[in-house]
DNA sequence: GGCTAGTTTGAGAATCATTCTCATGTCAAA
DNA sequence: TTTGACATGAGAATGATTCTCAAACTAGCC
């Protein structure tokens, strides 16, 4: 098929450099590559799947951490800017392989995804919307915790079954959604 | 178009009655249809949106009864034995709409479908296997789900989110897949 | 009994989120 | 700089779910 445009009105060549094109995705700045906690600790859980920490997969990262709960697609694109479909899916894999995002199954037909609790160091659990299927977080002091730990071991001990997590899920109307009646 | 052949070769015309075929959905046996309180009570809330009891609907209600876990639609239709995908999908929003059954998103892409709480009489929450998908029922004893209930109602304070009902979800390994190393 | 209006069904087409393909760009290490 | 391995982007493919519509059914009326 030849040598076709690519993305070329997106990236056009820089000066002085025909035949080079510009990519947001290239790793070229190593200098602030893990001045931040999360992104040593995610570029180390990527190193340990040898994958590299792309300038893409921070963007996405810092997306993921900047919207506070657990978002779709559509939301992560829009919050990166640029983010082909298919980048963002198979970076997402890439991701939750190495235990840096987690998928969230809400309500409704569209898959979510927020940081691992391991690399957010934020333990919660979720309220979704039944009508809008809007996932917001939801934490617990301490002392709840504790019971619904209990809970949890509890439950799991009574039904035989080898449980490493545990998941609570509010259902309800969120503000929004309480506002516009019906 | 014109009137073609349609579903000839599984209910082919009855002996004697040509051109006529049979149907297993239809509601011919008025007997039976109410004789079970589960049965009554599915009658009742289809009534209450304008919605027939058809025996199609019925065998699907007593497959998920007797399936006695989330079942995907491709265990419904097992169960069921006859049942076209588009009539299983159909029917399954119909009793969904009426409160008879309840959809319920596991770890993998398929949907389950449980009866509700409500026709069903039995609370429960849910194990979850993260290798095959496998959803089962978890029973809890009646001081762990005050101790949950409490729990969900203070987080739900907490986060000031009008919270109608809870779930809990237990992520972990089914006996099989426990059995199966890795 | 038959007739009519509205409902349910089944097969297949359509939808659409998600995954896959592959040519091309980029990185890391000699 | 060369080379091999990996990442990317556009579009095609996949597949669960939903939609379409003609045909079959039920309920209610005569």
């Amino acid at each position: 098929m030849g040598p076709k445009e690519w993305f070329p009105e997106l990236h056009p060549e820089p000066d002085g450099e025909p035949g080079r094109h510009r990519y947001d995705w290239a790793v070229t700045e190593p200098r602030s590559l893990a001045d931040e906690p999360i992104h040593r600790d995610v570029a180390l859980r990527l190193a340990r799947n040898e994958q590299r920490y792309t300038r893409q997969r921070r963007t996405m990262v810092e997306a993921l951490a900047s919207i506070g709960r657990p978002a779709t697609i559509g939301e992560l694109i829009e919050a990166v800017g640029e983010l082909p479909i298919s980048t963002a899916y198979r970076n997402l894999a890439v991701l939750g392989d190495a235990g840096v995002v987690r998928r969230v199954n809400g309500t409704d037909e569209f898959a979510r995804f927020e940081l691992a609790e391991e690399v957010s160091g934020h333990h919660h659990h979720h309220a979704v919307c039944s009508s809008c299927g809007l996932v917001i977080d939801a934490t617990s002091s301490a002392r709840l915790e504790m019971a619904l730990a209990e809970t949890a071991r509890a439950i799991a001990a009574e039904n035989g079954f080898d449980v490493a997590d545990h998941r609570l899920e509010l259902v309800g109307r969120c503000l929004s959604c309480a506002r516009t009646a019906t």
